[in-house]
DNA sequence: CTCCCGATAT
DNA sequence: ATATCAGGAG
């Protein structure tokens, strides 16, 4: 099984330095992961409905008792939506949060046999996913290169190293998936955002002891 | 574009 | 006080 190589043109010198840089960004993270619990697909689609404007941490902290409660799309379709805000309240926009929740649930018993569907159409049709959620669940619970996830670590350091000029997801999510080989859909923003995390940070970027400081065009913001 | 919104860092 | 956190809907 030769790995496909290069496709027909020569890369470009934009794309061979983005993904010279993200050989870097690999070695460099090798053990990056999705940082949110959870064991089973419906676990993730929970927990990254509520990550939206809220630290996985912080999410961690509430789907332990939240998913004991109600383990299953079943159990939570039925849940009291009171139930549910104040299980999650921790984790901000709780009252939107519940009601996707619950209608989420539902649509899962009601179209979906109460299993999480693997496409992207099937997802986005769910309350209160979009594609940066639904592009979350299809790489890290079913393994399937569907998009790139776009948060706002990959938009901030897209844009910071010079790949992209836009904040734009869909937009970002389109030109990477151009530049970047498949093979690397899913694990691409989990290097990222370990990187955003750990080093180029939004508010106070550690510029001065960052592996990538030589060919940042933001070097020192 | 605005709104939803609590917890934490600076 | 203000910015930010694995966003999505109207």
């Amino acid at each position: 099984m030769a790995s496909k190589q290069s496709p027909a043109k020569k890369p470009s010198a934009k794309q061979a330095g983005i993904l010279a840089t993200i050989e870097l960004l690999k070695r460099y993270y090798p053990d990056a992961y999705c940082a949110l619990n959870y064991t089973n697909p419906f676990e993730l689609l929970v927990a990254t409905i509520l990550s939206a404007q809220c630290t996985d941490e912080r999410v961690n902290m509430v789907t332990p008792a939240l998913f004991k409660k109600y383990p299953t799309p079943k159990a939570m379709a039925k849940a009291p939506v009171e139930s549910l805000e104040e299980l999650i309240r921790s984790t901000g926009f709780y009252k939107n949060k519940a009601k996707n929740l619950k209608a989420c649930a539902t649509t899962l018993v009601e179209k979906h046999h109460g299993e999480v569907p693997q496409s992207l159409e099937a997802l986005v049709e769910l309350g209160g996913v979009g594609r940066k959620t639904a592009n979350v669940v299809l790489g890290n619970a079913f393994n399937i290169p569907s998009g790139i996830v776009v948060d706002t670590h990959v938009t901030r350091l897209a844009n910071r190293l010079g790949w992209v000029k836009t904040d734009n997801a869909v937009m970002i999510e389109r030109q990477l998936s151009k530049l970047v080989p498949v093979e690397d859909w899913i694990m691409l923003p989990h290097w990222l955002i370990s990187h955003g995390r750990a080093v180029c940070k939004a508010r106070k970027p550690a510029c001065s002891h960052c592996f990538l400081e030589e060919t940042c065009p933001k070097k020192g913001v």
